[in-house]
DNA sequence: GTGAAAGCGCTAACAG
DNA sequence: CTGTTAGCGCTTTCAC
């Protein structure tokens, strides 16, 4: 059986709040008495039981992460930039991969709220009414990651989609290529999404590629859709001689379907990416990509919920991370 | 403030006794008083206190993850496999991400000790002496995930390594390959780097190749580790027709190398990597692989921990689970 | 300074 | 069946 603080006590012959006060308050205690605590927590190895802790102060020092796909290079970095901040901040994480599923969503939702976790962070797509209203209900704190609602207010760090397309979309353009393609994420349940393809299309409009905005294929998120969707856009323009795509795994899923089918990258078509992930770096050709700052989001995110769980409020409200381009050898001067 | 047992029992014109039972014995209660209770749970969105209930039953219904590297494919899979597992039984999962680094670990057991997780999943490389003797000195009981501790008698989850790379190395032998080298783990701080090198080994001299034993390199880790490793390799044995690592990320490098280089793979050199990663199908070219079943691996772990906690021991101490060649295109006859 | 005692929200005897 | 009550381990008044 665990030491309890009715051991420590004995062993040092004092009261319990004695030892209590050891422990939250030391400067009260006479030093004798403190030096005996001591002694007698470390001879013990005593540890205070956090429910009970829990149980007064109403507080888990622990927030949720939930988080669509844990197999997504994407999200691990997020995950590596939140737990740092969260033990900056003394706080334990509780990550939860709801593999897109609504229903597990909600659960996990429900095991944090019996958990008693002092704030999530929501990383999981679409911040759906649904989801929202039970958050609400539940009182839990949250802000959203990558993601923002525009339907409620809540606080939210991402980056600027419409503009880190844009970037991508026009650096094809300066590069002299006038047939541009585009594999997006599918409509439904995305975000990011839409303004992605927006900034596409206004770098389309600008440099008078009108054309172009229609040249656009869907994938859901992984590299055999993107492969699939490759496939759609080149029989449909076998004229196109790069493609932006939204993330680096359609990037791969694109280079990979050109590969099978004898088109050179970036000999023939230049693929841009987006995300930056570790793997952009490590793929033949290394991806040509706009980088995300997943570490800081990830970062940020768990001090923005910290300032939203101690203030109840938040300084700013929608906070954009800076994104980057980065050039590498997927692509090439038409 | 959330609701507590007293206001469900209140506007359900109950005892909170009553309350208490529809939650953990529902069919000891008269069915139009337990219809109220429940409605009331749901009107307030009533969920217990897991501080309250923890006190009393001494149990957090939560397991810990340690593992090393969460930009790494392969504990991402483990994930998965353990979180399904945890939700069937029950259990809520903490997942922590040492970086591999001691003062990390050695601070996240605390903090499992404090939030009095019911058992840890220790998946992060070598079980060292102090790592064994704080999980002891706190009570918290383990169990070991793709690694084992020859030391200690600790139940365990992994693959049989020196069989796996056996069956790699001897796949190579019989393509015709006879100049085989190998990329493997640095030794230290290593569980698997030892016995894959003894089943690469093994097939050699089984081969009659004893010369190749020594063409091997060790990477710690990461693709650039091993990208530089391969350099060193073929620097060194220019003549090498085949490489045998210990991860697919090694071959990745390697091939990256092998690129950089303007050697063909398979053409020239055939490359068979280990784990069969997410990635190792959508790599150019798609990896030859062992394949660790990573899913069911987390999953087995989960509830031999569980099996653990529950009974005080386990079936069988050291449980050894499939692996299987997967050949793809990154190796060819010689 | 220090101890006694009242809870935090829940479960589990124990009566009725 | 159901309500009352005594704790689980800790913090925090409140007296002394």
């Amino acid at each position: 059986m665990k030491p309890t603080i009715r051991d420590v006590a004995k062993m040092a012959a004092v009261s319990i709040s004695t030892v209590s006060r050891v422990m939250n308050a030391p400067e009260s205690v006479n030093e004798s008495k403190r030096i005996r605590v001591l002694e007698a927590i470390e001879k013990l190895q005593y540890q205070p039981n956090s429910f009970a802790r829990g149980l007064i102060y109403n507080k888990s020092f622990t927030f949720g992460l939930l988080i669509p796909d844990i197999e997504n290079v994407f999200y691990t970095g997020i995950i590596r930039g939140m737990q740092d901040a969260c033990i900056k901040l003394g706080y334990s994480l509780m990550i939860c991969n709801t593999d897109r599923d609504r229903h597990r969503l909600l659960s996990y939702i429900d095991a944090f709220h019996e958990k008693q976790v002092d704030g999530i962070v929501f990383a999981s797509d679409m911040m759906f009414p649904e989801y929202y209203a039970k958050l609400v209900r539940c009182k839990i704190p949250f802000v959203l990651l990558s993601t923002h609602s525009d339907e409620f207010e809540v606080p939210c760090v991402e980056i600027d989609d419409e503009k880190a397309a844009y970037d991508a979309a026009k650096f094809l353009v300066e590069l002299g290529h006038r047939e541009i393609g585009m594999i997006g994420f599918d409509h439904e349940n995305s975000i990011s999404g839409p303004p992605r393809f927006q900034g596409f299309a206004r770098a389309m409009m600008e440099a008078g590629l009108d054309g172009n905005v229609k040249k656009v294929k869907g994938a859901a998120h992984r590299f055999e859709q993107a492969y699939q969707a490759a496939h759609e856009l080149f029989t449909e323009y076998p004229g196109l001689t790069a493609v932006f795509c939204v993330a680096d795994e359609f990037a791969m899923g694109v280079i990979s379907y050109l590969k099978d089918r004898n088109i050179l990258v970036p000999g023939q078509v230049s693929v841009v990416g987006f995300d930056n992930l570790r793997f952009a770096n490590m793929f033949v050709p290394k991806l040509t990509t706009i980088a995300q700052p997943m570490y800081d989001m990830g970062y940020r995110a768990a001090e923005k919920l910290h300032e939203l769980v101690t203030t109840g409020k938040v300084e700013v409200l929608r906070e954009k991370m800076e994104h980057k381009l980065i050039v590498r050898e997927s692509s090439r001067e038409k």
